[in-house]
RNA sequence: GUGGGCUUAGCUCAGUUGGUUAGAGUGCCAGGUUGUGGCCCUGGAGGUCGUGGGUUCGAUUCCCAUAGCUCACCCCA
């Protein structure tokens, strides 16, 4: 039986490489014009961080990790989203003595265990940041401006900023009460998931996309309007802060995240392309997870961007990323001698910083230069007894096919000090 | 966890109303030029026709099961 990659995962080919190194690095230098620094954290962790982190009653915990018990029998879970990591290293590395706010990225891979389908495997990239012990709305405004600036950097167009906020723990209770005794006297209409969400999380209930629920979520108060005065004053200047940047938003009382942590401010971008994966980007406020994962009090908030979905809606919208650049020169060598000497010329070239290759086949002079053109060499050198006679090597611009005799003993130099490109 | 579609060469796909050695294009390798790529011509390598079982004289083709891939629901990046 022939072994394939497992399901939700794939390989990254050299042909589409220069696309991820792309997003990687402008997304990197991007973060650090914002002060960010770049964090790398465990591809696992200990279970118990995400049990606690991310939060019991969600579908990541509930179903969707992949957990596993170690030698030393303990329970280890491959990370389904960073937020959890960098929190529990930002305590355990004592970062909350350090000069605030702390200001964190990261490009990760993540992972959960669900059923594939397009723009979600169960190995998938997010490009993360995370910035911790700012309490005022100005933080989120600067978390969102980073990815509206990184999407008009990259030349997406028409991605859609949603924002929303859910409240803090005085008002939420305040709200689940007020939900509880909207649902209740319907609670037995409800489908097995909202039961249970009604005691957990009574706010997810409001999700339910099962119709027999729908009938009865209709009326339902929204927390929107229910915000206590400290968490309506943040969201408004917010709002305030996009319009000051002139970033615009909507605002979709529907986001609720699926991750417990969230406080207060949350938001997405997502794809106007439809497709059933257009949340490109989700993130918001978490103000007590730090000190929920066993640290000092401290406010956080951080996105979490899908790298594959990012790819694919650069793909939709026609954006371009730019090819790699072609390999310079091809020695083509026929002869031991001239092979000897191709040898030595690709070796110092390279030494000089010039992408220069030979054969490693002992092919005949027409398969080295069929590869020289399959690879888009821009140059050919061809050497063989005569030239190492005389000391010249047949220089061939592989685009024009022009040829001309060039002096062996300064080729290195001359490639050294001008790209073969404007020989 | 639930439902639909798909599975023949590295890749994209034909095909067989069940019948000797299963095809094309493309890619790869080589030759046509014993010192020159692209175009063209010729040849070669490459397939247990997803896997297992059944029906049949005979199955890649029909039936059943199963796996994988894919899309969608839920949820999420």
């Amino acid at each position: 039986m022939k072994i394939q990659a497992p399901k939700g995962t794939r390989d990254i080919l050299p042909s589409e490489i220069h696309k991820w190194q792309y997003v990687s690095s402008v997304f990197a230098k991007h973060c650090e014009r914002f002060g960010y620094k770049e964090i790398r954290i465990p591809v696992f962790e200990h279970t118990e961080l995400f049990q606690r982190g991310v939060g019991d009653t969600t579908d990541i915990v509930q179903k969707e990790m992949y957990t596993f018990d170690d030698k030393g029998g303990r329970s280890i879970t491959l990370r389904p989203e960073g937020t959890a990591g960098v929190v529990r290293s930002y305590i355990e590395n004592g970062m909350f003595s350090l000069a605030m706010p702390i200001k964190l990225y990261y490009d990760i891979t993540a992972y959960r265990y669900e059923n594939v389908q397009k723009g979600r495997y169960r190995e998938f990239h997010q490009f993360g940041v995370e910035a911790f012990g700012a309490v005022g709305p100005q933080i989120d405004v600067e978390i969102i401006s980073i990815l509206y600036m990184f999407f008009e950097k990259l030349g997406l167009r028409q991605t859609g900023l949603n924002i929303n906020s859910i409240g803090c723990p005085e008002c939420r209770s305040a709200y689940h009460d007020k939900l509880k005794d909207f649902f209740r006297p319907n609670l037995q209409y409800f489908c097995d998931d909202c039961k249970s969400r009604f005691e957990k999380n009574p706010l997810r209930i409001i999700d339910c996309k099962n119709e027999g629920c729908k009938r009865f979520i209709e009326g339902a108060p929204r927390l929107l309007g229910n915000l206590c005065e400290g968490c309506r004053s943040h969201f408004e200047g917010l709002k305030a802060g996009l319009d000051n940047l002139g970033i615009n938003y909507s605002i979709d009382p529907n986001i609720v995240r699926g991750l417990d942590y969230y406080t207060k401010t949350v938001f997405e971008f997502v794809s106007e392309n439809g497709g059933s994966q257009g949340t490109i980007c989700g993130g918001g406020r978490y103000d007590g997870l730090v000190e929920e994962c066993g640290g000092p009090a401290t406010p956080g908030i951080g996105f979490a961007l899908g790298v594959e979905r990012l790819l694919m809606e650069l793909d939709s919208q026609g954006v371009m990323i730019e090819e790699p650049p072609a390999p310079d020169i091809y020695i083509a060598a026929l002869g031991q001698r001239a092979m000897d000497f191709a040898q030595q010329l690709v070796y110092k070239l390279r030494g000089c910083n010039v992408w220069a290759e030979t054969d490693l086949m002992d092919r005949s002079l027409k398969a080295q230069m069929k590869y020289a053109d399959k690879k888009g060499f821009a140059f050919t050198i061809v050497l063989g007894d005569d030239e190492i006679e005389a000391g010249k090597g047949v220089l061939k611009d592989m685009r024009t096919g022009d040829q001309k005799d060039v002096s062996l003993d300064s080729i290195v130099d001359r490639l050294k000090n001008q790209a073969a490109k404007q020989l």
